[in-house]
DNA sequence: TTATAGATGTATCTCAAATACCACTTAATG
DNA sequence: CATTAAGTGGTATTTGAGATACATCTATAA
């Protein structure tokens, strides 16, 4: 049971954009966690297409937030990009091929405990994960100035 | 996110044996669910390791429960077999590299859902998942006498 | 006005982990 | 002692994350 790397990013993109309170390249936010820029790139379609953040194309585009942090719910966000349909096999009708299916408790248990873990979720909104943006940039610069940096320097800028 | 099928099976045999009430062999369980008989072998050990069952080899052995279904916890058992420190890449100390941990609430955040979602799981004991066992039987075995079936029939008998 | 740099966007391949399968060994009992 | 079942190690298969490469768009500088 883990978390899809995709919704990792997905949040990390969306608390990067919330902190710097402005528009940022797939590259830039790449390059400050050290991760796949391609990978990342699929990500922030997904969070365009679920209209939370914005894309501008060509030289000096980049993505912004389309809604403030105070706006995005966390459980929203992984709800949308979580496939929970296939939490377990029994979840998808159409795959499903468990011969108890209907005389057994184990998906209504399993249901009840991902809505608890969901609603959980909801409670927090984006702006609640960054209680101190300060201190979550301060770390992103010094992560990006230590050995084995990337050669972009976005941040500092 | 997934359940690992290696705990949907788990919980698949303790349900079995607990509607059963005695003990049973892999073959059966994997011919009743049509599940690898391989696989579902080594997810016997980790219950057995688990001293939830117990195995006897030899001819005429086979798995039974250890504990009465009424005091298997199904939060236990998930808890046990899914491996939740890498639920997310900043919950394992090791392989974490996270530049904004501390920084950042979505750990803290994940942390209490996931908490919600094992707590709810925890109000379940494995008798609760079988509220009508001759329904769970009869599900089985008309699976079993099914187009496709196995070979074996063992559940007839 | 046009070339180019800097950005988004997409198609495809590789690799690792989860899952399934296979062959074999060991143990117990009728 | 033959049969049935647990137990083990190794190998194939599948699936999704991540990498690579390339296509497309657009602001800006010459």
């Amino acid at each position: 049971m883990r978390l899809n790397l995709h919704t990792d990013y997905a949040l990390r993109i969306l608390m990067y954009l919330a902190t710097k309170s402005d528009q940022a390249s797939v590259d830039e936010i790449a390059g400050a966690f050290r991760i796949s820029r391609n990978h990342l790139m699929k990500v922030a379609r997904s969070l365009v297409e679920l209209q939370l953040i914005e894309a501008r194309r060509g030289r000096s585009g980049g993505f912004a937030l389309a809604v403030a942090p105070e706006a995005i719910n966390v459980g929203f966000v992984v709800r949308k990009l979580e496939s929970l349909e296939s939490f377990v096999e029994c979840f998808d009708r159409g795959s499903n091929n468990c011969p108890v299916a209907g005389a057994c408790g184990l998906q209504g248990a399993l249901n009840g405990a991902l809505a608890a873990f969901l609603d959980k979720l909801d409670e927090y909104m984006l702006s609640d994960l960054l209680p101190d943006r300060n201190r979550f940039l301060r770390q992103l610069k010094a992560f990006d100035q230590a050995p084995n940096s990337p050669k972009t320097s976005p941040i500092a800028a």
